[in-house]
DNA sequence: GCATTGATTTTTGCATTCAAAATGCTACCG
DNA sequence: CGGTAGCATTTTGAATGCAAAAATCAATGC
């Protein structure tokens, strides 16, 4: 075993930092939902070329974060009702069987470590830091997805939730709703830790619909983001 | 109202005709898994330069059709057992919910289409006509995942059934299993027909199971396709 | 005879270039 | 004054060209 094995030294693609920064653009809200996105701006400010850009571009438009006219450029996707209306069934759908199989496959470890995130969340929320609560909101349900062992599973649910952060609902985040959903990770916690699949499906659920009706009353509010 | 409207006069993009070409060349067989995909060999196959097709190459493999390797150019996916393993939950979660949302939404008329093209179907079974029977077979799945006019859920739906058809399982389709599979449509059929969401939903995820089963002993045959 | 090393060839990644479509502006006409 | 036609500019789509990495092959040493 002379060779270099498989850690790879060498340089990472172009192609595919480029499309990690594109996406970190859409979700800061650097770049907003209905905007155009001039091949030449995005070049410049990345300094590369416009052949790689071109390439996440179209990788971006089949994920959904943006759309490509032909010979008028791509702009950033613009999240209506009725999208929102499509995506979070699906996400239901895939959260639910994410519940079901984890329950199932979660080692003790991976519960604690939840738990631990969970707690955190907790303390986040109880100083009123919305900011950190969201990134460990966020953690926490990749944390399950992500005990499922399903890649397949969770490519597609990192998809469709990555559209749905296009949304910037945050900003629309009421304190009775924020009560809500800490209310709802309890009970996530305790049905991931009773193991009990069918509650934590449909807590999950629960819990995504009223996360779907704010997102709905951020876009009906005028912010598409 | 001068202009051309929105009724597109002009040349086709040719990116998605080659996103189109290649997925041909991989459904028909004519590139299998686990092979490599010289770029000159294709441009020279569909006359076109390697910059849109290196563009369609990177979206197929956000699609999982083929995997890039860095500077070492791109192979057909390969599909394994395990990978199967994930697929089918995930299609199950896919279809149950769109046999309930079917129910609910599809129209006299959407049943009758369906019904007819599940009497054909039917026709080719009876003659032994594998090929067409598969064709309707895959129309009759489309149908109702169509039937629910949720079009994000269409696209996941489809995309996974993109990469199970890489299995060309039917050249392990045994009577027996046909016999079995033809029951089930008849089921399927019957609980569209009395709008029973919760029995479509069973009777899809049985269905899917066995096709599951089939397809993994395919893959199992040495037979990756 | 076999393995290893070095040069050659091929292939990939990206920048640049060229052509076509769309956009914006100006001048002209009603 | 408003509108349209024509031209210039900008922007996109695709082909070509160039540099770096990988694969291939030959020669050398053991």
């Amino acid at each position: 075993m002379t060779q270099a094995a498989e850690i790879s030294t060498a340089p990472p693609p172009r192609h595919d930092e480029i499309l990690i920064a594109i996406r970190e653009m859409i979700f800061t809200g650097e770049l907003i939902g209905g905007q155009r996105v001039p091949e030449k701006m995005i070049c410049q400010q990345l300094s590369i070329s416009r052949t790689p850009l071109r390439e996440a571009l179209k990788v971006l438009a089949s994920e959904g974060l943006l759309e490509l006219l032909p010979n008028r450029g791509a702009r950033i996707a613009r999240l209506t009702a009725s999208l929102v209306d499509e995506m979070f069934p699906v996400m239901g759908a895939l959260e639910g069987l994410a519940g079901k199989i984890a329950c199932q496959r979660i080692s003790d470890d991976g519960i604690d470590e939840i738990r631990a995130l969970h707690y955190q969340m907790a303390a986040h929320y109880k100083r009123g830091e919305l900011g950190e609560y969201f990134g460990l909101n966020q953690q926490i349900h990749e944390k399950i997805i992500a005990a499922t062992g399903n890649a397949t599973l969770a490519g597609m649910y990192t998809s469709l939730a990555a559209r749905i952060r296009m949304a910037r609902y945050r900003a629309n985040f009421s304190q009775p709703r924020w009560d809500q959903a800490m209310a709802e990770h309890d009970e996530i916690l305790s049905a991931l830790t009773e193991r009990d699949g069918p509650r934590l499906t449909g807590v999950l659920s629960k819990h995504l619909k009223n996360t779907c009706e704010t997102v709905k009353a951020v876009i009906a509010g005028g912010e598409t983001g």
